[in-house]
DNA sequence: ATTATATATGTGCATATGCGCATATGTCAA
DNA sequence: TTGACATATGCGCATATGCACATATATAAT
């Protein structure tokens, strides 16, 4: 028994045992775009750190991929790992009216993009940081 | 406190999350049988206490049904879930040498059936609890 | 350079989890 | 009713996890 390679998809699972990383997973698997972190602040209406930090675990799980363009961050699902994408298909048939909050705000959110790319920002600004503090 | 069906769902990747727990429902959907504790302990060779604890969170994420039989406790698939019988086919898929090693010791521990039945106990008696302390 | 903006993370605290030991509970057989 | 045996669980301890606040880092715009 390869005690590594088990524990690698029990990593898999435990990354997909929390509801914002579970719903972060279904945006990306049921739109099939990736996406940036600003856009899913305003998606799942969860503060910023938090989603950033979730999204810290998915890649450490690498369920997810990073991508920098300029100040924003992309985030997309590795389909290229078998296990992921095998539960990527898993989740995208859940049923959509417990992702529907979720999707709705998405599909508005994804209105803002300019040529395929965001350039807004979170919108919904308690969600933000607080403002720098002057040093 | 009625759970979300969002919380359901994560509560079934949160069982498979675990590395017994996963050897267990891997050893029943590759299987497609019904097994009783002592014959989990033989096959995982973790002890007994240990089984015993893990099977209740696979029971209480609705993953398992528990049937009793004289002394013997058999444990099953709920496979009428929807989502359990998703995750036990993506389960069943995973590659058998991860599984290697459970999977022999499961086959030549269910030999010691009699009529379908399994009628031996643990085999492995360090795995077992201690003898009972006298009153 | 300085500021604005997008994203990431250090820290502290409360709580949850995992594990092993010992032992309890349930059932059958003598 | 007692003993043997299959299974379940209370408990204590060490460690892990989750969360929110504040702030750091990275990049672009002025």
């Amino acid at each position: 028994m390869t005690e590594t390679e088990l524990s690698r998809i029990t990593d898999v699972f435990k990354a997909l045992s929390d509801p914002t990383r579970l719903r972060i997973v279904r945006l990306m698997a049921a739109n099939d775009e990736e996406v940036c972190v600003c856009e899913l602040v305003d998606s799942l209406e969860v503060p910023q750190y938090h989603v950033s930090r979730h999204l810290k675990e998915l890649r450490n799980a690498r369920l997810l991929r990073a991508r920098r363009d300029g100040r924003w961050v992309y985030y997309s699902l590795d389909l290229t790992d078998p296990v992921v994408k095998e539960l990527a298909e898993v989740v995208r048939r859940f049923p959509a009216d417990l992702f529907r909050e979720d999707q709705k705000n998405f599909e508005q959110r994804m209105t803002l993009r300019v040529g395929g790319r965001c350039r807004a920002g979170i919108q919904k600004k308690h969600l933000a940081p607080n403002v720098r503090v002057r040093k």
